[in-house]
DNA sequence: AAGAATCTGTGATTTAAATCAGATATTTAA
DNA sequence: TTAAATATCTGATTTAAATCACAGATTCTT
């Protein structure tokens, strides 16, 4: 487990200024909270969470990208999520005794900020703004499952796989001459897992989606977007 | 669309009385929020909410079923949620000017509670305790779309099949000296595209169940589970 | 109650993805 | 740097579900 540290570039404050969860708020409430903020670091596979673990507190991602992954009966990694910069997640568990329901592993060295449910609580029902943030947030993110979810329901295995390269485009891309370079924060394998499809399927409709002139693999952790008009369509985005 | 009436048998309060929203309040507090809400009724079939349209409510299921969908790129109609008595839908609209992503549709004669986007707020910014019971509830919500997004993720057929008639025997089942009883809010077609699979493919499962001794069909809205354990152990709960 | 419309079950066939297998490439570790 | 381990790609085959087709059952309508 990754060490407990606090940040001495920006004084516990940097962190939260980022997150838009707390965005709301004035300098002085920002500060306030920030004194309630712990700091750590995790290397690149190293575990935050493991299902069954009993956890108390707000996971803010101040630095790099997690997965958050379950196991199914059939011995399959299942990824839920992959978390970067800015999002949050054990939510579900601040009012609740809950146990964590999935692993989280870092997939690159990753620095969280951490809020605990009794500080969090304090926070929320001095600062009610917060609380509508927080429920802002959370209804966010039920909608972006809610699209995961119908484009999980969809039986065409091209669109689902052009849906997750506009996803990745988007948030782990950057613009390039000849089109968005993704920065893939996982492999094929946990592409594959993150689809609920067999590795080799997906290696076929990239190959597919390349030779069609849609995209380009530069490296195994770069693919160029080429013709994202293209992607769009199969994806249904129309 | 159903007309704006007032409920006179509960004074306009039963409703919230039965929400876990607002379990925590004051009976002085409920009687407060309890004037702030307006209810309606739909038939069977009417629509409480079409996609794209503008949202301003909360809305809560006082009394039967409704089905969250969309249509997929290919025309078939994914359902994404079934709201019974006590569960809300629309908290993502309350605080973003999003439109609403999906429609609603009552599949039984249907009684809603109304409360709209400023009246929540109020509630929200003066009770605090209501936002923390909300965001719990969201957490829930959430905690179990990733349930269901696991099981979609299982590419066994059988294990997606079994999970949901065992969370439809846990939803909207009575216990029975042979098996507790499913009185099935949707239809064979309803339950594939819930799941995402061909109508002919959940029949023939069905009957394979049943041929199993798994479970019985007694009328078309009817099934009967004879052997929960087996189901359990296709589900991948064991 | 009778006919029409809709829904459901099941066989035959097609199709797409899973699996199996092995070659090639990339990364890690010595 | 080189060898070993790991990840990826691609072809061949199998398998499960989709689709097609149609009969039977249920429900809606008048």
């Amino acid at each position: 487990m990754g060490s407990l540290q606090y940040c001495e570039h920006c004084g516990n404050r940097l962190c939260i200024y980022r997150v838009p969860l707390f965005s709301s708020l004035s300098e002085e409430n920002l500060h306030q909270i920030a004194s309630y903020i712990q700091h750590r670091s995790f290397e690149k596979g190293e575990l935050l969470i493991s299902e069954g673990e009993s956890t108390d507190s707000l996971v803010i991602i101040h630095q790099g990208v997690v997965k958050a992954f379950r196991y199914t009966a059939a011995g399959r990694e299942q990824i839920l999520y992959l978390f970067s910069e800015g999002d949050f997640f054990g939510e579900q568990y601040l009012f609740s005794n809950l146990k964590a329901t999935y692993n989280v592993e870092a997939l690159s060295p990753v620095k969280i900020c951490l809020l605990t449910k009794s500080h969090l609580h304090k926070v929320l029902l001095t600062h009610p703004e917060v609380a509508i943030k927080l429920i802002s947030e959370l209804g966010k993110r039920i909608a972006q499952m809610e699209n995961t979810f119908q484009s999980m329901g969809i039986r065409d295995v091209d669109a689902r796989v052009a849906t997750l390269l506009l996803d990745f485009a988007e948030r782990y891309g950057r613009e390039a001459p000849g089109g968005t370079l993704i920065n893939l924060p996982i492999s094929r394998e946990g592409m594959a897992n993150y689809l609920g499809i067999a590795r080799e399927t997906l290696s076929r409709k990239l190959s597919k989606f390349e030779d069609d002139g849609l995209i380009q693999s530069l490296d195994l952790k770069t693919i160029q977007v080429k013709d994202s008009d293209s992607l769009e369509d199969l994806a249904g985005l129309s």
